[in-house]
DNA sequence: GATACAGATGCGACCCGATTGCACGTGCGG
DNA sequence: CCGCACGTGCAATCGGGTCGCATCTGTATC
């Protein structure tokens, strides 16, 4: 994952109308710099010696509310926040879910088909997430 | 749902070596008439009168333990607790699972498909679950 | 049936992630 | 460079999930 400059950071969280403040900048370069969902306890980990637990948490939930950043939950209880990057729409293909250790990844070539008959409407739509859940090589 | 006998229900906790309790009669009960996985505050909201809550959940988790029920997380951070069915296997097909209120469903005509090339060997091995996250129609 | 004991229960305590209230600090538009 | 709306720090709360331990009970055995 390339390691974009503060400024750019400055700037994208400027254009989604949030305060460019150093926590957020860090956090959001961690994101960058990441390139698995990160739970809040490992952005503590990491910048909890910089910023409070309860404001890197509300600097994460910022980001999902502006929709830099989308929350998942891998079965584990825990949410993790992982930057949505452009050109990867979550809808757009499947995604395997480690039920083991929580890691997430694409599977791009691969699709869910078949008669949606009796589907809610959100599957007909395509409107939905496809979360293939099982264990991943290292856990399995 | 069928309400299935309190001796039938016994003789299944025995089969799987657990103690027929009253207390495990009860819950198993309420999840062989329940058509849609319940967690463990629900469980509570039915039963609390006649037993202590640790006991409900310790229950819960002994049916997972011996493969009675299935665990799953739908997203909201609570557990919820489904009776495994003869003939239903989670792998078999896709599940929907609304993100609003939790509620899953059966997509039994739809399936996930194409090259599984760069997918951990769980997923070749079909050996996954799948979920269709999004909204319901009640919900949507 | 009576008995013994492994397993189960009830109660309370505790952990930890998630979330919030409030007083103080600061980015940034004007 | 000023003011204030927005953000932060701190502490407290909340709730689901778990566990320890003393007591009780289903069951295998006699």
């Amino acid at each position: 994952m390339r390691k974009p400059s503060p400024t750019e950071l400055r700037e994208e969280l400027r254009s989604r109308g949030l305060r460019a403040t150093s926590s957020r900048v860090a956090v959001l370069e961690l994101l960058s710099v990441t390139d698995r969902p990160v739970s809040h306890a490992e952005v503590c980990a990491k910048l909890a010696t910089s910023f409070d637990p309860a404001t890197l948490y509300r600097n994460l939930v910022d980001f999902v509310d502006v929709q830099l950043v989308r929350r998942a939950d891998v079965g584990d209880h825990v949410w993790r926040f992982a930057l949505v990057r452009v050109g990867h729409d979550a809808a757009a293909h499947p995604h395997f879910v480690c039920t083991g250790c929580g890691v997430m990844q694409c599977l791009p070539t691969m699709e869910v088909r078949g008669p949606a008959a009796k589907a809610p409407r959100s599957v007909k739509r395509r409107d939905v997430e496809v979360h293939v859940r099982g264990l991943c090589d290292a856990c399995g």
